[in-house]
DNA sequence: CTGCCTACCGAGCGAGTGATCGGTCGGGGT
DNA sequence: ACCCCGACCGATCACTCGCTCGGTAGGCAG
């Protein structure tokens, strides 16, 4: 038994000087959602989004990797520990892409404020089934899990919390609680994921800069 | 075989004129989100928002509603009509809330948009299980009662849509996009409903007030 | 008292569940 | 040639699932 989670994971770009460091290009998202995972993640990932947890038996998964249900079963210990590895790379690349996009922000805090943001909106377009998993099935983990998902969960919504702190400290955004707009940038986001469709109207740019204009006159910056 | 979803329904406030109105106090709410459902859909509506539709079993809405399998199975044909039953109920307060709240707002477009959204966050707020049950379970729903459940849920964003859209017409708003701005005061709403407990710092009161405020500034109101 | 209704329950059906057992098979090391 | 190991599968386990059958208990009309 090995842990697949991070099995095949292709290198990504990697930062001309230096280590390679893993989403510096936090703005570009490959067209499928499953194409960085292993194969039964992958599965798993669809099936999860479009039946729920519970919704999803072992069989299913296993038809969909194309496998036998002893064969997911030697990748993985249980079905919780699909779901776990799964949560756990969607995680992993929510925080990467976000810490990646405050890198490249600089100290402007006006500039890592949209940048953040950015990087939010983005992830919840384009890796719609994971943060829509993310989302719906943290009350399928496992108390242990679960703890371990929300901490890094808040996390997430710290480093916007921060950066609205900071915006207002540095005078460029007047936000008179921080926490309360870094939930509501978040609740947009996860509404994001629940709604968008790639064939829509608007290009991911436009819908970008449209949510960028009301976080901005969320969190009070000057219109 | 009867449809139990309205059984027991107790007598609510009325219009001191004229035939009775349900929902006419559209601002109180009693404490127990299941206080006015028929013991199987409050039973089921804990169930569900606990463990989800698909992790919830007949066993255990019968057990919780003091009931044997038959006995649940003599009020609804299936499990899913319970889930639908448990659905209808959550629009048609929701609805009839919203609807009772435009009544109540007159012909001010400020002070339409002003309560539509605090009879919004509301229900979110003190229908915390309905609201999370009637966003994660959709994809539990078949085809048919997905439909009529969508549309309806459609219908009560278009009163957002339309509340924004009459402010901007009057000027009272600026906002660029009413639908974008409708989504994202939906949004907002459900995460409400995702994080809210009782016993925060805040008084339900305080908390409306400030979700306004972050409404208005999304639409564009002036500081 | 009979007949019929609503409101339930004990027992159990077939199907499907998560998980496990004892394998097979092909490639790499020696 | 030998063996071992990772990757996988057919068959099957004990159990739970949604749902149903054939009943019973109590109320009420005639």
């Amino acid at each position: 038994m090995r842990d697949v989670s991070t099995e095949d994971a292709p290198t990504r770009g990697q930062a001309q000087t230096g280590r390679p460091s893993a989403w510096d290009r936090w703005r570009d998202y490959d067209a499928d959602p499953t194409a960085d995972l292993p194969r039964i993640l992958g599965a798993a990932l669809t099936a999860f989004a479009e039946h729920g947890y519970h919704g999803t038996s072992i069989r299913d998964v296993a038809a969909a990797s194309g496998l036998s249900v002893p064969g997911v079963y030697h990748h993985f210990r249980s079905k919780q520990e699909i779901l776990r590895a799964l949560m756990d790379a969607t995680m992993d690349e929510l925080l990467g892409r976000c810490e990646a996009a405050l890198r490249d922000a600089g100290d402007d805090p006006t500039v890592r404020f949209d940048m953040l943001v950015e990087s939010f909106v983005r992830f919840h377009m384009f890796r719609r089934p994971q943060a829509f998993v993310g989302s719906s099935e943290i009350r399928s983990l496992e108390p242990e899990n679960r703890a371990a998902y929300v901490a890094r969960r808040d996390a997430a919504q710290r480093l916007v919390e921060d950066v609205v702190t900071e915006g207002v400290a540095a005078g460029v955004l007047s936000a008179e609680h921080p926490d309360e707009v870094a939930r509501a940038i978040s609740s947009l986001c996860v509404g994001v994921a629940s709604w968008y469709r790639p064939d829509g109207p608007l290009t991911p740019d436009q819908l970008v800069q449209r949510h960028l204009v009301l976080a901005r006159r969320m969190a009070g910056a000057p219109a």
